[in-house]
DNA sequence: TCAGATAGGGATAAATTTTTCCCCTATTGT
DNA sequence: ACAATAGGGGAAAAATTTATCCCTATCTGA
């Protein structure tokens, strides 16, 4: 595993909040467990952008911060399931705000994001 | 400039979220500038951990999504004001939910991560 | 005249995160 | 025998983000 070499500080909440949710899948990961989508094959078709490994690496950090606990069942094939734990559940309220804010503004920030996309990266192809 | 190699996908609401508001600064940026806190050299001050160059980048990007609008007063010394547009400010309260949650689980979330940096990362030396 | 404040940027290095590639477990079905 | 499925994980490479260092400019105050 890596080994970091800077310490974080965690002075304030919004310090926190970077320490267990700053990572690329993880509120989506939050997101679909909640949404009763708990066994790993079903996050990685929910998520396919990302590769089975870094959803593993990042579901174990969310299960280290008990936002999450994986229960896994002796039968073969393996099967394993993740919920949200009581911590992990007074999240979601908050990942519904983060989520309503994108989808009520979504064709503004659509625009914007290719906005820039297309000058600061010319190469950039994407809808118009 | 940094030219990203992998195009990001912008399908769900999660996705455009995460181009605007992944930065490690960003978040507290826009909380800073709506607190009346608009100067470069104020944000520097608030936000002592973060380098007065990735602060810029981070500003910069922020402008380029249309979240702050930054003017210049043709002064010497120079003087530069942030301000959050209207669609910045639409992001307040969204932070706010965030912040809100931080502070009523600090205690719990510093245990968390306390407990995965010294397991995962031994050299680190924290509070008790 | 020199230090400090103000604002900014290029080049490069370091840190961190994410991806790629390959390997392992055991059972079931062909 | 062999592939498929379900779940992993290590090592190394690539991508990305942050940090460091050094340089620009002008004015004010000691």
């Amino acid at each position: 595993m890596y080994e970091r070499k800077i310490v974080p500080n965690l002075n304030c909440g919004l310090d926190l909040i970077g320490e267990v949710l700053y990572g690329k899948w993880k509120i989506r990961l939050l997101w679909f467990i909640n949404e009763g989508h708990k066994r790993p094959s079903e996050l990685q078709r929910k998520i396919p952008d990302a590769t089975r490994r870094v959803l593993n690496i990042q579901l174990k950090e969310l299960e280290d911060h008990e936002l999450v606990t994986r229960k896994i069942y002796p039968v073969v094939p393996p099967k394993v399931e993740y919920s949200l734990t009581e911590f992990g559940k007074t999240l979601i309220p908050v990942i519904s705000t983060l989520g309503n804010w994108a989808d009520t503004n979504e064709e503004h920030l659509r625009s914007v994001i290719l906005k820039r996309l297309r000058t600061a990266h010319p190469d950039f192809v994407g809808q118009p």
